[in-house]
DNA sequence: GAACTTCGTTCATTGAATAAACTATGACCG
DNA sequence: CGGTCATAGTTTATTCAATGAACGAAGTTC
């Protein structure tokens, strides 16, 4: 397709990347794009977008619309992203069950699959399934993209201790099965990009902390997840905070971890499970020891000062089950990084969007893979809104 | 020259593109690279790397030198870099002195000019001095960095409590005089800027901590600064670190700082001072209270952790005076954070190259801004051995 | 209805890389 | 020593993508 390196060493490479940026302008603005809007946004002239669009229609990633209203003149020809053809697999792995949703190319879910299984046949089980949606979708698929609980670098499974899987080379297993491009996604690098995708890009950092029964964190840039090697980026759950006397044991089997500090079951007691729902979490956050919380919440915000101040993250989002817990919970939190904030350093906290979903973060990131390209948040809305269900 | 929009919409993207990446080769291997490595290595037709190379001859950066032993034909002709026409300004900025450094593409020294002012007149002299050296050399400057102690968004000095500037404009003011680009660095950037220099560049992140009377960090990420911006990026000396009782008063008014418990002057007391020379440091340090020592790598070692974690760092360098603590301190560093360490994050620590200067680091930026191309350590080490001292 | 705007296409031109033929120079070898 | 081969580098025609200018189509404004 149009994926691959940005190498721009040839002719090949400059239209590649018109070629996405012209998309990206009909991802950003689906419905209200146009050729000339195209040849203005880009600073092309109008040939080359009309050139650019064609083949982009031709690749069956663009359609085009109805008549826009006239500005003056003659109207322009709208220009939406193609629904009908590409698919994006989505495959969100847990212990003993997993989901496999299918995305048209403006985000919304055409087909989702659940499978269970028991530890031992899970490689099994998961394989048909893979093989089922790749003899059953065939050419339509673009990408998938799988999210995992553990460290990867985008190809194999580094370390799973909830999957008990290690250095599993699944990216390339499932392709030579589909022979599409197959990427590998960290649980919370997904959320992380899931929430990003329902803002704006910005330009600066924004750093994602996930807190349930366990802490993780991941930093986006742009929209995307900062470049470099991640392979174990953001695992901040087992970084020791607490010193001494202080040092709570942790299920890691050390003592002074950052989760046995700040996370939801040290918050919240062994009570908390990450399979609650929403509605069991604030229940059982109102019978909290307040004590406790505040301390989670001071702890968690001196952990977030430092590793703000050395980005110079312009956002701090708290994701996770966390995310339910309520002003009390967030102000203890911003209040903690204001009180020593230097005044240079004063990152505001929020928590992340409750319309983001996993599936999404998962399919941007296929998306940005394959196609260099971001959903716009209004289409993701608009997506999330028609989810037949 | 070559430098600005990476636009990449137009033929001439491709064409500056490739001219970096040749002339990126003739820096990294001066005096072996060759116009058929050149279409080696970047998989372009020899024809047009004989092309790139004439353009880059014709522009006074590369030059030819003297034949390559033959390998099994007709001899190339080696390449080398122009040292002889583009020149390098290079200012560091200091509270009551300046120095102005004229460095070939080689990276050697051609002069150095050193001004001293009282802070009144300070800007009155500094810009005398610009205006001198622009008059002196004229068109052979290709581009001129400031490197001073406070936060900049590399045109305007945002705040340096050091030289009392508050929202300067300085690249400004002295492009107006120079006609050339000007950009401003942090000094702990470029001191990172400057390790990184001196090895070859790496994939992953590498947290640079400077560590003198007062506390920075910088984050490089394959011999550049990490990308996104860093206005106020590594301004970690005024985090808190330490609470309640045990939070030590800081200069800054605050208590807990983490200059106040691991900065020289937290270890060594008040006899510290940012302008003591090695010697005098390493004397001082023989001196100095075991415990304060211990206590300062430890809550170091602590803050490094959880960054590291974050990033995935592949390594931590420690530079500023600290760098000739010795062995004893940095084993202290290194043992708290394997202490603690979660097995996966396990960062190594080690100090900074000796043979690394700041006017290297500043020098490097300018390079990278006006021509995208990094020297290579052992031209560096070349060069700063020929330095005429 | 005439003038003007905006959208989009067609076509000759430009710039950069390529492919292939060619020259130059040196190594290797019988 | 002369022939063959390998490597370096240049020349020339070709290809590919974007440009610029002309132009047709469709709509608005007066």
């Amino acid at each position: 397709m149009m994926n691959g390196d940005d190498a721009l060493d040839t002719q090949a490479s400059v239209r590649r990347a018109n070629l996405r940026r012209a998309l990206q302008l009909v991802f950003r603005t689906p419905g209200e794009a146009t050729r000339a809007g195209i040849s203005r946004a880009t600073g092309l002239t109008a040939a080359t977008a009309s050139s650019l669009v064609a083949e982009l229609i031709e690749q069956r990633l663009v359609v085009e619309g109805p008549q826009a209203a006239s500005t003056g003149g003659k109207r322009a020809t709208t220009l939406s992203v193609d629904a009908e053809h590409h698919l994006i697999l989505v495959v969100v792995i847990r212990p003993t069950d997993a989901r496999l949703a299918l995305l048209a190319l403006d985000g919304a879910e055409v087909e989702v699959r659940r499978i269970t299984y028991a530890a031992p046949e899970r490689d099994r089980v998961l394989d048909a399934a893979i093989a089922a949606v790749g003899a059953e979708y065939g050419s339509r698929l673009l990408v998938a993209a799988a999210q995992l609980p553990g460290t990867t670098d985008g190809r194999r499974v580094l370390e799973s201790v909830q999957l008990d899987w290690h250095d599993v080379p699944l990216a390339e297993r499932w392709e030579r099965e589909l022979h599409i491009p197959v990427l590998l996604v960290n649980d919370v690098d997904a959320e992380a990009i899931a929430e990003s995708a329902m803002e704006e890009a910005s330009a600066g950092y924004r750093l994602f902390i996930h807190i349930g029964g366990g802490i993780g964190a991941a930093v986006t840039l742009d929209g995307e997840l900062a470049p470099g090697p991640r392979d174990r980026a953001g695992e901040i759950g087992h970084v020791q905070v607490e010193f001494g006397a202080a040092a709570r044991s942790c299920r890691c089997g050390r003592a002074g971890c950052l989760e046995a500090a700040a996370s939801m079951t040290a918050m919240l007691g062994d009570g908390f499970d990450d399979s609650l729902d929403d509605d069991a979490i604030v229940a059982l956050a109102a019978t909290a020891d307040e004590e406790l919380l505040a301390e989670g919440a001071r702890t968690l915000a001196r952990t977030i000062k430092l590793i703000a101040a050395v980005l110079d993250a312009e956002e701090v989002v708290i994701g996770g089950p966390a995310r339910v817990l309520g002003d009390r919970y967030l102000r203890l939190v911003q209040q903690e990084i204001d009180y020593t904030a230097t005044g240079t350093v004063n990152v505001p906290v929020r928590y992340a969007d409750g319309a983001a979903s996993i599936t999404t973060g998962v399919a941007q990131v296929a998306l940005t893979h394959a196609l260099g390209v971001r959903w716009s948040p209004a289409q993701l809305r608009a997506a999330s809104a028609s989810r037949p269900e």
